[in-house]
DNA sequence: TCCTTTCGTATTTTT
DNA sequence: TACGAAAGGA
C-alpha cells in the first residue's frame, strides 16, 4: 500500500458499496485493479473463485492476471475470474446454453463470418441487390447492443432503409439459431437478456459473484451496462475503473454517459478520482488538459504531475505526407544517433491505417526496425478461417457457414448448383446440410457424381468426428489435416511455396496452442478449446514475445493504453484529425478525446506534424492544419518548417551522416 | 469454372 | 491511387 498515493489506496480500501474510479491517463488505474483485487483476498477475506474483474481486450486480461500474480500468491488466486468481457459471457453461455435454446458446441461468428452471412442475406432477403452490407452488419451490431429484437426492430424501423436492414436482422438471427451459433455481440446480449428474464439463474450467478470489478468502464455499451448491473444485484458490490476523456468507441456502441447513469442507478455511488499523474512531463499534461478543457465535462479533471516540466512540443510543417513520413524517419534516426535512444522508445500515431504506407517505406530505407500494429489478425487469415471451419463442424454439424466454407476447400468437385439443391433440400426437411448429406430422400433430387460426392464428403467427416470425440483430439486433428491433404491445397492456393510453407506453420501453430489449452485442467475439453480460440488472437501473444527494439507504428485508436517516451503524431490537418466523417457528424468532440489520448501516450516528448500537401485517393488538396493545434497552449510549442519547405543542405548531410552510422553498427 | 476487366469507393475496429 | 466486388468472356 505504501507505494500507491492517498487516492489510490482509498480507492482500494472501499469496499462497502458501489465505487467509481476516475482515473485520469497513466494515473495508475491497472495497479490500482490489481491491488484491490490482492486486498479483497488477503484483507477481505473473500476467496478469489467469488472475484470477477473484466477488461475488454484480451491483452489487458493477460496483463492484469500477470499482475495479480505478482502481488497474490497461486493458491490464493485460485478460482480468480479475469476475462473479457465476451470471454465471461461465452463462460456464461455455455453454462446456460440451455436456457437460451442453444445446443453443447455452439459456434461462435467472428466479425467475418457474420458478414458472409449476411451478404448472402441481403440478397435473398431484399429486392435491392447489393445491400450495404456494412451498413447492416452495424445497424444489428447496434440492435443486439442496445437489446432490440428483431420485431421491435421491424415495429421501431424508421424509413425504408431501416425496415430492410430489420428485415434482415429477423434473418439473420433465425440463421444463427438454425446453426447453433451465436455472434460477437450474442456472447454479450444473450447472458444479459437471460439474466433480466430469468430470476433462478441471475440469483444463481449474483451468489457466485461477490465482486465486480470493470476496467475501461467509460467503453462498455448498453448491454454491458445492464449486464453489470445484473450481476452485481442490489448488494451492489463492485468496482468501476474509467475515464470519460478517453471514450474513443462510441462509434462502436460504447457509451460513456453509462459513467453517468451510475450516479443515477446507485445513489450511494462513491467517486475517487485519479488525478496524479505517472507518465508524462508536465508541459504534456498542460497541453492534454488545454485540448480536452474544450470539451463539456460532468467530471472535471486535472492531470497533474511531478515531473519536470519538459520540452516543448514540436509541431512540424511539412510539404507533402512524403516529405512528412522522411522527416519523422530522419528524427527518429537522427536521435538514436545524436542522443542514443533505442527505437523501442518511440512511437508514431495516426489517425488512419493508411498512414502508415509511406513511412514505412521511408522507415524502410533508412533501415529503421519498426513494428506496425493493426492489419490482418491471425484469425482473419484464409488458413485459419478453413480449419477452424473444419473444427467448428466437427464440434457442430448445425453450422452450415462453416459447411459452405470447406465443401469445396480443397476441391471436391461440388459446385454451386449441386450445393442449391443441397440447401433446398434440408430447408425443406428441415435440418443442416451436413445432416442432410446422408438423409436418404435426397436421392430424389441429387444423382449421380455430385450425390457420390456429397455422401463421400459427409462420411468421411463423421469417421472424423468421431475420432476427435472418442480419441485423442490433437492426432486425430493431425490425421485430418493429412486426409484433405491441405498442405497440397496451400502450395496450389499460395502465390509462392514460401507463402504456402507459411501458412503451413501458421495451422501448425494453431494446433500447437490447442494442444498446449488442452493440457491445461481448466479446458479438457476440445469443443471448449475450440469455441475459446476464436475469441483470443495468437498474434498478439507471439508479438510480445517479440520484445525487440523497434519503432511502434499504429492508429491513435490501438494507442490507448500504451505509453512511450518519444511520441510522434502525424497527420495533424483538418478532415484528417478531425476526420472529415466526424466533421459532417459532429462528432469532434470523440475526435478530440482521440486527441487527448495520443498527447497522453508521450513520456518526455512530443512531437506533432502536417503536411501543407496531401495527395488522397490519386488527387493532390492542400489541407488546412487541425483545430486542435489552435487549442495547443502557444507557450508551450514551437513550430518548424514553414510549409513549403525543401530539407536543407544542412539536413541532408546529417542525414547521409545517420544513414551511413546505422549501416556501420548493422555490419558490426 | 476460372480468369480478366471494369467499376465504385475510400475512418477508427478492444471481441 | 488501390483495392475489392461484380460482371463478362474463354
Amino acid at each position: 500500500m505504501k507505494d500507491l498515493n492517498p487516492r489510490q489506496q482509498e480507492a482500494v480500501r472501499y469496499i462497502d458499496g458501489p465505487l467509481l474510479v476516475l482515473a485520469g491517463a497513466g494515473s495508475g488505474k491497472t495497479s490500482v485493479i490489481t491491488r484491490k483485487i490482492a486486498h479483497l483476498v488477503q484483507k477481505c477475506g473473500i476467496p478469489a473463485n467469488r472475484i470477477v474483474a473484466v477488461t475488454f481486450t484480451n491483452k489487458a486480461s493477460r496483463e492484469m492476471k500477470e499482475r495479480v500474480g505478482h502481488l497474490i500468491s497461486g493458491a490464493e488466486a485460485r478460482g480468480l475470474t479475469v476475462s473479457t468481457f465476451h470471454n465471461l459471457g461465452l463462460n456464461i453461455l455455455r453454462k446456460e446454453h440451455k436456457s437460451v435454446g442453444l445446443k453443447n458446441g455452439f459456434s461462435i461468428f467472428d466479425d467475418q463470418d457474420s458478414r458472409s452471412l449476411l451478404t448472402e442475406l441481403s440478397h435473398k432477403e431484399t429486392a435491392v441487390a447489393g445491400e450495404d452490407v456494412d451498413y447492416l452488419r452495424n445497424k444489428i451490431s447496434q440492435w443486439k447492443n442496445d437489446l432490440v429484437t428483431p420485431s421491435q426492430a421491424q415495429s421501431h424501423a424508421a424509413g425504408e432503409e431501416e425496415m430492410r436492414a430489420a428485415h434482415v436482422y429477423s434473418a439473420y438471427d433465425r440463421c444463427l439459431r438454425a446453426y447453433n451459433a451465436v455472434d460477437f455481440d450474442d456472447l454479450i446480449s444473450l447472458p444479459t437478456l437471460l439474466f433480466r428474464d430469468n430470476e433462478e439463474v441471475r440469483e444463481r450467478w449474483q451468489h457466485k459473484i461477490h465482486y465486480l470489478l470493470v476496467d475501461e468502464y467509460q467503453d462498455t455499451n448498453t448491454s454491458q451496462y445492464l449486464l453489470v448491473r445484473l450481476l452485481v444485484g442490489r448488494r451492489a458490490r463492485f468496482t468501476v475503473v474509467g475515464d470519460d476523456d478517453q471514450s474513443i468507441y462510441a462509434w462502436r456502441g460504447a457509451r460513456p454517459e453509462n459513467l453517468v447513469q451510475l450516479a443515477e442507478d446507485y445513489p450511494a455511488l462513491k467517486v475517487v478520482k485519479l488525478e496524479q499523474n505517472y507518465r508524462s512531463t508536465q508541459r504534456i499534461l498542460k497541453a492534454a488538459n488545454a485540448v480536452i478543457d474544450n470539451n463539456p465535462h460532468v467530471f472535471t479533471k486535472q492531470l497533474w504531475s511531478e515531473h519536470g516540466f519538459g520540452e516543448q512540443i514540436r509541431i512540424i510543417r511539412c510539404l507533402n505526407e512524403e516529405s512528412e513520413a522522411d522527416r519523422v524517419a530522419m528524427e527518429i534516426m537522427h536521435q538514436k544517433m545524436q542522443k542514443g535512444r533505442d527505437f523501442k522508445d518511440f512511437a508514431v500515431l495516426y489517425r488512419g491505417n493508411f498512414q502508415s504506407r509511406t513511412l514505412e517505406i521511408k522507415l524502410q530505407a533508412y533501415q529503421i526496425p519498426y513494428k506496425v500494429s493493426g492489419g490482418t489478425s491471425f484469425f482473419s487469415r484464409s488458413e485459419i478461417k478453413d480449419v477452424m471451419a473444419y473444427l467448428r463442424l466437427v464440434i457442430n454439424p448445425d453450422d452450415d457457414n462453416a459447411f459452405l466454407r470447406i465443401i469445396n476447400t480443397p476441391r471436391r468437385e461440388i459446385g454451386p448448383s449441386t450445393l442449391e439443391k443441397l440447401a433446398g433440400y434440408a430447408q425443406q426437411r428441415g435440418v443442416g446440410l451436413f445432416a442432410a448429406c446422408d438423409e436418404m430422400g435426397l436421392e430424389q433430387t441429387l444423382t449421380g457424381r455430385p450425390l457420390q460426392n456429397l455422401q463421400r464428403f459427409s462420411r468421411w467427416l463423421a469417421e472424423t468426428t468421431e475420432r476427435i470425440q472418442r480419441t485423442d483430439a490433437i492426432p486425430a486433428i493431425q490425421q485430418m489435416l493429412r486426409d484433405i491433404d491441405y498442405q497440397a491445397w496451400l502450395l496450389e492456393q499460395a502465390p509462392s511455396a514460401k507463402a504456402a510453407e507459411k501458412r503451413m506453420e501458421n495451422v501448425n501453430q494453431l494446433v500447437e496452442s490447442m494442444e498446449r489449452m488442452l493440457g491445461k485442467q481448466e479446458e479438457e475439453d476440445i469443443a471448449a478449446v475450440i469455441g475459446k480460440l476464436i475469441l483470443i488472437d495468437l498474434l498478439e501473444q507471439r508479438d510480445e514475445e517479440d520484445a525487440s527494439d523497434k519503432v511502434q507504428l499504429m492508429t491513435l485508436h490501438a494507442s490507448k493504453g500504451l505509453e512511450w517516451p518519444y511520441v510522434f503524431i502525424m497527420g495533424l490537418e483538418e478532415e484528417l484529425l478531425p476526420h472529415r466523417n466526424a466533421i459532417e457528424e459532429d462528432t469532434i468532440e470523440e475526435e478530440r478525446r482521440l486527441m487527448y489520448v495520443g498527447i497522453t501516450r508521450a513520456q518526455r516528448e512530443l512531437t506533432l506534424s502536417l503536411t501543407a500537401k496531401r495527395k488522397q485517393y490519386g488527387e493532390e488538396f492542400e489541407p488546412a492544419p487541425s483545430r486542435f493545434l489552435d487549442e495547443l497552449p502557444t507557450d508551450d510549442v514551437v513550430w518548424e518548417g514553414k510549409g513549403g519547405e525543401q530539407r536543407s543542405v544542412e539536413q541532408k548531410k546529417a542525414l547521409g551522416r545517420a544513414y551511413m552510422a546505422n549501416i556501420r553498427s548493422l555490419l558490426e
